[in-house]
RNA sequence: GCGAGUAUGGCGGAACUGGCAGACGCACCAGAUUUAGGUUCUGGCGGAGAGAUCCAUGCAGGUUCGAUUCCUGUUACUCGCACCA
């Protein structure tokens, strides 16, 4: 027989399903349902990449299981369109944004379709879609109105290149994620969401659902609670008082001084009673230019300078202690403030050691004259509180002690920021408010949304940082909606995590007209059961998903509390040379080149075989090779087909067993070990040399979640039917047992023999079969036996000498 | 620096709650088919040894009748966070 076609095959049954509405969900559905998510890609002008492969490939392996055991599954895809690479295209081109956006959301349908997933392709979302976008500026809006949307001005990271305010982590390592040019800090007025007000709550929620450890642990460090307290120090030349956050209140006694941020108001407020406030100014001025990633790179070496002419005082000693400022100390951070005790902190150390300030031991169990000791210890030099040698107690005491003299109290801080929420960009949706010199900001109301992207010539941002939008007066222009008089509309838009921020939720009812998604299509479907995606989204995305939707069902629009029950990620799909692919390094594999060349199902089944699903695995062409193979061998299964309608004695254990590995191991990710165990089935029936049509059946079922395309096809030529429409197979757990098992005979754990017994057999019936053996008879010879330890249908071990 | 993960043949990787290490695939070797190449089929394939056996899961210890699996220490690499008070 012929290898089969799959440049015919594919495409005949992608026409099919696309026909038949095959993978369409179902809204009010009496079935029960799964949904089933995958991160939408973000429609590049690259065209899909063979990570994309990896990541759908999972959910769509279980999509399809699921169907067939009578699940309504709607397993959705969109385009998250908005974002910087497509206004740089069109800058440089001079193609619309809308244009590019249209082209490339069109090359990847066409690939994705071309792979056979089982999307359901009516339900698909574009960010970019004025009836989509519409609902995302509705949220922000009832976040404005809820008072989770605020202005200020602060220091920004701002990239001098794309010209853009960026988020802390959309600048990470101080480069823009974009462009990887050098951020500077900039003053600006930004938008914030306040998501801070939702820190406990996202760390709460992570109780409640079935994320993977790894993930789990990832959010909560993003969130980053510590607990501690706040402490107030008066200020001897002034009435005024310092207020500083720290974790270890218990070190109070070892206060010898104080730091606060280059920024800090206080300098400025009192800068007439500063004998050194030039010195100061010139060194927050130096340290603005230096770029956060230059910050964090002179971690060494300290820097700083006094403050003559402010003095703290301890609240417990009523000690005057003198008070720095520096830059290790951020004002992003608590209140911008700390106490410093040299002697339980290694930085407040290196900084004492370059400053030459004296370091008081208040915890015993280090040698201070080396380095900062963090450890536990008994307290010393700590007045009241010596002699306590549990950190927890000191820490009780201290907060009583400052509670009563009203300076201090138990306090919390996280490392989350609040949600720098604007970009000075044309692409993406603009914020539905405006700026009306009389009634300050006012939200443009809820029927004249969608606020429309107007369309632009140029999309070139100004240089001072402006939106493209400033330029357009016809736009910028327009009425206050509460006074009726002359205003200017806000001209910046949102990131690109605001479109991705709820598109689960519009999968559910995409096209309602007159809210996100219906009240019953959000019932039905919500929460997601199962989301997959990249490990690099696990914070950032999903953390601002979270935060939205929480928002949402505060204020009701959404039934559950979390959106997404379950998340696992998959791994990187590393280039040939083990090297993480990209197009510099030239070791980037296209999908398209690997469906021409052997086909879609091989490309399925490749990329879920190559390793385990969630962790980095290297491409290989040659061993693509070996499930092409495969496929071909299952194909020619049709020529040695018997009529008989049962299993054969020869396979029938193998078939359950088959059932029962492939079953449990789609459920659980092991996508390769899955495939593993039909490869293994092939080979047995090989050995067999024929297979019945009851036991081709099974196994067309059981590999078309894996190669849709080609078990269609045998399906239907063997006169099956249509495989969609057939339900999954079942195993007997009795019939995946053998009659005998053979187990091994061990000596003091050294294998001597092995036995074939009865499946199940006692103790005393193995140890007497084990005793016929010949090798065991000759292992055991002249030894007394101490002890035999026996493993149902495993092994027998004895120890004797 | 902190946190997490990974380490198994020539290669990718298997091994459920401690119980036959190397499933499955690639590459390779031999044989069959083929005019030849390719394809396909059959068999072999961690290392040492003629052999019984011995040695092998990054490295060093430990617990156990028995350890890839558990514990302690250590090295290398990957990822995340990074002066978070």
């Amino acid at each position: 027989m012929q290898d089969y076609d799959f440049s015919a095959i594919e495409p005949k049954w992608q026409a099919y399903w696309e026909e038949h509405d095959t993978f369409k969900a179902e809204n009010g559905s009496d079935k029960k349902k799964f949904y089933a998510l995958v991160e939408f890609p973000y429609p590049s002008g690259h065209g899909m990449h063979v990570g994309h492969i990896k990541a759908y490939s999972g959910l769509e392996v279980v999509s399809r299981k699921r169907r067939m055991e009578g699940y309504n599954v709607l397993f959705p895809i969109g385009f998250d369109a908005y974002g910087l690479p497509t206004e740089n295209t069109a800058v440089k081109t001079g193609v619309h944004p809308r244009v590019v956006t249209d082209n490339n959301i069109k090359k990847f349908t066409g690939q994705l379709k071309r792979v056979g997933f089982s999307f359901d392709w009516s339900r698909v979302v574009d960010t970019t879609e004025e009836g989509y976008y519409k609902w995302t500026q509705w949220i922000f809006l009832k976040m404005f109105e809820n008072g989770l949307v605020f202005r200020d001005t602060t220091l920004v990271n701002y990239c001098p290149s794309c010209k853009v305010v960026l988020s802390n982590e959309d600048s990470q390592g101080g480069k823009c994620d974009i462009c990887h040019s050098d951020i500077v800090q900039k003053n600006k007025e930004v938008w914030y969401l306040r998501i801070t007000q939702y820190a406990d709550k996202l760390l709460e929620g992570l109780k409640d659902v079935d994320y993977l450890p790894n993930i789990k642990l990832q959010q909560e460090n993003w969130i980053g609670k510590s607990t501690g307290a706040f402490v107030t120090f008066r200020i001897k030349e002034q009435d005024e008082s310092l207020r500083i956050y720290t974790t270890r209140p218990d070190t109070l006694h070892g206060v010898t001084f104080m730091v606060m941020a280059p920024e800090h108001p206080m300098i400025e407020k009192y800068k007439d009673s500063i004998a050194n406030y030039a010195a100061l100014e010139a060194y927050k001025n130096e340290c603005a230019k230096k770029t956060e990633f230059e910050r964090t790179q002179l971690v060494k070496d300290k820097t700083g300078v006094k403050i003559e002419g402010l003095t703290a005082i301890n609240p417990l000693t009523g000690k005057e202690i003198p008070i720095y400022i520096s830059d290790y100390v951020m004002m992003g951070y608590g209140t911008g403030a700390i106490m410093a005790v040299p002697a339980h902190d290694t930085r407040d150390y290196e900084f004492a050691k370059k400053f030459g300030i004296e370091i008081i031991e208040v915890i015993k169990g280090g040698d201070i004259s080396k380095e900062a000791y963090t450890g536990d210890g008994e307290m010393v030099n700590s007045g009241e509180l010596n002699g306590i040698s549990k950190k927890k107690e000191a820490i009780r005491k201290v907060l009583t002690i400052l509670e009563e003299k009203g300076c201090g109290e138990a306090g919390v801080q996280y490392k989350m920021k609040d949600w720098a929420f604007n970009r000075q960009r044309y692409w993406g949706e603009p914020i539905p408010l405006v700026h009306c010199p009389s009634c300050g900001i006012v939200a443009v109301p809820y029927e004249e949304l969608p606020l429309r992207l107007p369309p632009v010539e140029n999309f070139e941002p100004g240089t001072d940082g402006e939106s493209p939008l400033a330029k357009l007066e016809s736009f910028v222009n327009c009425k206050c909606p509460k006074c009726g008089g002359a205003a200017r509309r806000e001209t910046d838009t949102m990131p690109q995590w605001a479109g991705s921020s709820w598109y689960y939720l519009r999968y559910c009812d995409p096209m309602n007209d007159s809210c996100l998604a219906s009240e019953e299509a959000l019932k039905y479907w919500m929460p997601v059961d199962w989301y997959n995606g990249g490990m690099e989204h696990v914070t950032r995305h999903m953390i601002y998903s979270r935060f939205w939707h929480k928002f949402l069902y505060d204020i009701g629009a959404v039934p559950t509390a979390e959106p997404y029950a379950k998340r696992t990620a998959q791994g990187l799909i590393l280039g040939p040379d083990g090297e993480k692919m990209s197009k510099s390094k030239g070791n980037v594999v296209d999908p398209n080149d690997v469906v021409d060349q052997y086909g879609a199902d091989v490309l399925r089944l490749y990329v879920l075989f190559m390793g385990a699903y969630e962790l980095a695995a290297p491409w290989s062409d040659d061993s693509v090779k070996g499930c092409k193979r495969f496929l071909d061998r299952v194909w020619a299964l049709q020529d040695m087909m018997t009529d008989s309608n049962e299993y054969s004695d020869a396979l029938r254990s193998y078939m359950h067993k088959t059932i029962r590995k492939v079953s449990d191991d789609i459920e659980s990710m092991g996508f390769n070990t899955a495939i593993a165990a039909m490869m293994k089935l092939l080979n047995q029936i090989y050995t067999v040399g024929s297979i019945t049509k009851a036991e081709l059946r099974t196994l067309l079922i059981l590999l078309n979640p894996f190669a849709p395309h080609i078990t269609e096809e045998m399906f239907q030529q063997l006169g099956f039917g249509i495989l969609n429409e057939q339900e999954w197979v079942s195993y007997d757990p009795a019939l995946c047992e053998d009659q005998q098992v053979e187990i091994v005979v061990q000596l003091c754990g050294k294998i001597k023999s092995k036995i074939v017994i009865p499946n199940g057999a006692d103790e005393a019936a193995a140890v007497a079969i084990a005793m016929e053996d010949e090798k065991v008879k000759e292992a055991l010879a002249g030894k007394t036996i101490r002890k035999q330890i026996y493993v149902q249908n495993k092994l027998l071990n004895f120890v004797a000498n």
